[in-house]
DNA sequence: GTCAGATGAGACATCATTGTCGCACGCGAG
DNA sequence: CTCGCGTGCGACAATGATGTCTCATCTGAC
């Protein structure tokens, strides 16, 4: 039987997420495999990456479709993107931290449209009147990729509870961290 | 005249924050110095992700201690951690993202402080009554890593402007992206 | 000018990783 | 049982990074 290709990819993006240097060994003992079986999943490491970068974009791009991003009150929108990209943070966070692996400037064009669409959501938020307006999209953007980012790794390291870290980066980046609403 | 060994390892954490591949040649070009002279300096790849940690823990120790984290109003005193300590965020991102190269568990204890001082403040400040008490210390703490962090890179990648990212970041740990101060 | 110290350039052996094979094993289908 | 497929294991050469060394050059102090 033909192992999981997308389970042996998640691990793999855990794995080089947490230690970027590791070996192609490293990865395939991971995943539990041996490295010959490795390589006759992906020719070289190159693949790797690159089945690792399109498997995690597509997964953002259907997590978004999921949150339905465009659709009823902007803060629920963004409470349902923190729900449903938080189970591919592993991927999340190989990109965020991987996406410079390749030559300058030449970015993904999967990745920017996947800025694209949580950027509109933040712009639309901020036209309703329901975000502040002081407050970048672009940096918006930046900042929920961080903090579900940041979230899982705290959760894989044991200092977040599983159960509480969706409602504790939606609510974060909400309504922050002061208690008083004032200004 | 012995070139200046902080800015180089300052170049250094940026380096391989951005690209944790990097081989030593990488990181002396980046420098603008040979690889013998950076072998000169630091032994070898593991000496120079030492001095690395080291240094950049003193910088946040030093950020802190400037930051007067226990003086004060709690919301201030984490403003000023925010803007003492962006300056050194090439640190803290290659503290935060690297700091699982070393073996498991071993935490580095000098990081566990830096972690105990900020937790401190932000238990300080829920007692004070200025914080919510319904996101965790911890939480906290990741979260404002993960946010200096990435206001790091956005600036860096253009996607913030410098004259911002403090006043960004901040406003966003402390207020959230909501308008209304309503739950 | 002279000297000491630091640097850059290049050569070199060594080591780890990589990518490719061949071969044997196990397991399910027929 | 037998076959086919996928896998693990070990060996192998090739490649790139690493660490060390030598030598020439430069710069500042004296």
């Amino acid at each position: 039987m033909s192992l999981d290709r997308e389970e042996l990819l998640s691990t793999a993006a855990d794995v080089l997420t947490r230690r970027p240097t590791s070996s192609m060994d490293d990865i395939a003992k991971a995943a539990g495999i041996s490295r010959a079986t490795l390589h006759r999943h992906f020719a070289g490491r190159d693949a790797l990456i690159r089945a690792l970068e399109q498997l995690g974009l597509r997964r953002l791009d259907a997590a978004l479709d999921a949150a339905r991003t465009d659709e009823g009150d902007a803060v629920d929108a963004l409470r349902r993107v923190v729900a449903e990209t938080e189970p591919h943070a592993g991927f999340l966070g190989f990109l965020v931290t991987q996406n410079q692996l390749f030559e300058p400037g030449e970015q993904h064009e999967g990745w920017t449209r996947i800025d694209e669409r949580i950027g509109a959501l933040f712009r639309r938020g901020q036209q309703e009147g329901a975000f502040r307006i002081d407050l970048t999209p672009a940096w918006l953007t930046e900042a929920l990729y961080a903090l579900i980012t940041a979230s899982a790794w705290a959760v894989q390291d044991g200092r977040v509870a599983a159960r509480d870290s969706t409602r504790m980066t939606a609510e974060l980046l909400l309504g922050g961290l002061r208690r008083s609403g004032e200004r």
